[in-house]
DNA sequence: CTAGGGTTAG
């Protein structure tokens, strides 16, 4: 296959999709001029005119937003016999990227006479861009191996596709970024502000907002775009004043980093009734909102239960043709669940022409949240009869329903399926939800017991179910055990697991067992005199 | 040919 040349004739690299019928496609054939036709017996100089003619109506389709019709004159070409010069090739090479005919388009590069840096560069964009990161990062590869040296437009894109994807395609990105920082200095590339801005949003996917803000201050002049990803770093890392105060200095403001200011704010409560100002703000300045306004408003509205404001953004949601969108509906669905308006929920979920697994995840939490097990429950199984696969987090609710049921054996049977009928290994999680399911129905032996038979480490979380269960039995020497296992995990724990843990003494009587505990945490440093610090910023 | 934003749990 590695060898296999292009076919004479190409069947349409579009022939499983309907864009024949597309009316655009075919009113575009008819406005583009054709190319001559192309006859052995022309001469020299009408060749010359038969290429120049080619390569401008290749541009056309390259230039319009149907490309896809550009495909008639390579197999004209082909036809002909005429072998096409490198601007031809290189034109056709962008078509077929721009289609997302990638293997055609690997073929055209591969069959170039010579392989320059802008065309390793189209390679490395098309295929990124068609979310092919290996493929793409391959072409990296092939251009170091060259020899060329990248440029700018190299390093953004690799930039980019070691950010926008997960960490396990590219070796530990994080620690990537600051390699290609140090190549971009060694190769001698001059930062535009394209790639500044890549490099800030590198950093800050990485959660490295310090090296962010010093790449950011490299800049004389801060475009809307990198400002955009220094404030959802700091937004992720908690700086909410940081980001306000790049904010408050972004002078030409778009709908993105307005989203970004409203994402930001509404992953917590006490900033999220300022996602609610941000867009009414920025519908002042007539900024209209788009999807990911909504959805981050609504966002805003669940973490404050804020159903009366959720409604207002409802009825804007619904004057636009985003109301069928099913990430919509799912948002709202959950907006809803979440305020404790489950018919509400319910009413949007119904009317939703289309459910995904994130819709039937929230109505089957908010069932389970609002105090109708059973209803979430029967939900369950009607999704898994409408052919939607659960998910983990799906499990989870379910789980958690059969848990504020008391449904031992209805969880243990749904904890049973989930690997048996969906091959899907329980996570800690999962592991968690069922000892709190035996916990909280007072089983905290039967708890321990399935705790010690989870394979691999139990984390923090499965041990604070046992914990928080144990308080609710006041069960004083299961809530020891819980605490100290906490207390050997994670340091971010401990201060929860002591305040629980006192709390079951104390409940139970204990005082001078509370005091003897104070001290013991004091002597360990788990517990200081003065409050607690641990916000700490990365480098 | 290069840069920023969006749904589900605890």
């Amino acid at each position: 296959m590695k060898n296999a040349k292009l076919p004479r004739t190409r069947p349409s690299v579009f022939s499983s999709t309907n864009n024949h019928s597309n009316p655009l496609v075919s009113s575009n054939q008819i406005f583009l001029p054709k190319p001559l036709e192309y006859n052995e017996s022309l001469s020299y100089r009408s060749t010359v005119t038969w290429s120049t003619s080619l390569s401008s109506t290749l541009q056309q389709y390259i230039n319009s937003d149907t490309p896809f019709g550009g495909q008639s004159i390579h197999t004209r070409i082909i036809k002909s016999g005429f072998i096409p010069n490198t601007n031809i090739s290189i034109k056709l090479l962008i078509l077929y990227l721009k289609c997302g005919a990638l293997n055609y388009a690997r073929q055209m590069f591969d069959e170039l006479p010579q392989r320059t840096l802008s065309a390793y560069n189209y390679m490395i964009s098309g295929n990124l861009r068609h979310g092919l990161v290996q493929e793409s990062l391959g072409f990296v590869r092939r251009l170091v191996l060259s020899g060329e040296r990248p440029d700018g437009y190299t390093f953004s894109m690799i930039l980019k596709a070691s950010t926008s994807c997960r960490s396990n395609v590219v070796l530990l990105p994080r620690r990537l970024g600051r390699m290609v920082h140090a190549q971009i200095v060694k190769c001698d590339v001059e930062p535009d502000d394209v790639l500044y801005t890549a490099l800030v949003d590198s950093y800050v996917k990485n959660g490295m907002v310090g090296y962010a803000r010093t790449v950011f201050d490299m800049m004389l002049e801060k475009n809307v775009v990198c400002s955009t990803s220094m404030i959802s770093g700091y937004m992720s890392q908690g700086f909410v004043e940081d980001a306000e105060e790049i904010f408050s200095k972004t002078m030409e403001k778009d709908i993105v980093v307005y989203n970004a200011m409203i994402e930001g704010y509404s992953k917590s409560i006490e900033t999220a009734k300022k996602a609610l100002e941000v867009y009414v703000d920025m519908q002042r300045f007539n900024f209209l909102p788009n999807i990911s306004t909504f959805a981050s408003v609504i966002g805003a509205c669940s973490v404050l239960a804020e159903f009366e404001f959720g409604q207002q953004v409802q009825s804007q949601l619904m004057k636009t043709e985003l109301f069928k969108n099913v990430k919509m509906g799912s948002a709202l669905v959950d907006m809803y669940a979440k305020c404790g308006r489950i018919e509400d929920a319910q009413r949007v979920f119904d009317h939703m022409p289309e459910k995904n697994v994130f819709t039937w995840t929230s109505m089957i939490d908010g069932y389970g949240k609002n105090g109708n097990p059973d209803e979430a429950l029967e939900l369950f199984l009607r999704m898994q009869e409408c052919h939607v696969q659960p998910n983990y987090v799906t499990f989870l609710g379910a789980l958690s329903a059969c848990g504020h049921a008391g449904l031992v054996a209805k969880g243990h049977e749904i904890f049973e399926s989930m690997e048996r009928d969906y091959s899907m290994k329980p996570k800690m999680e999962h592991y968690a939800c069922m000892v709190d399911l035996l916990g909280r129905a007072g089983s905290l032996e039967q708890a321990l017991k399935f705790i010690q038979q989870i394979p691999g480490k139990p984390n923090s979380d499965v041990w604070a179910a046992l914990l928080s269960s144990s308080r609710l039995h006041e069960d004083v020497e299961m809530a020891n055990i819980a605490a100290n296992e906490i207390f050997k995990l994670n340091a971010n724990d401990r201060p929860g697991a002591y305040v629980s843990l006192s709390n079951t003494l104390a409940a139970a009587g204990k005082w001078n067992n509370v005091s003897e505990l104070r001290e013991g945490m004091k002597l360990r440093g788990i517990l200081k005199d003065t409050g607690y610090s641990w916000v700490g910023r990365d480098s």
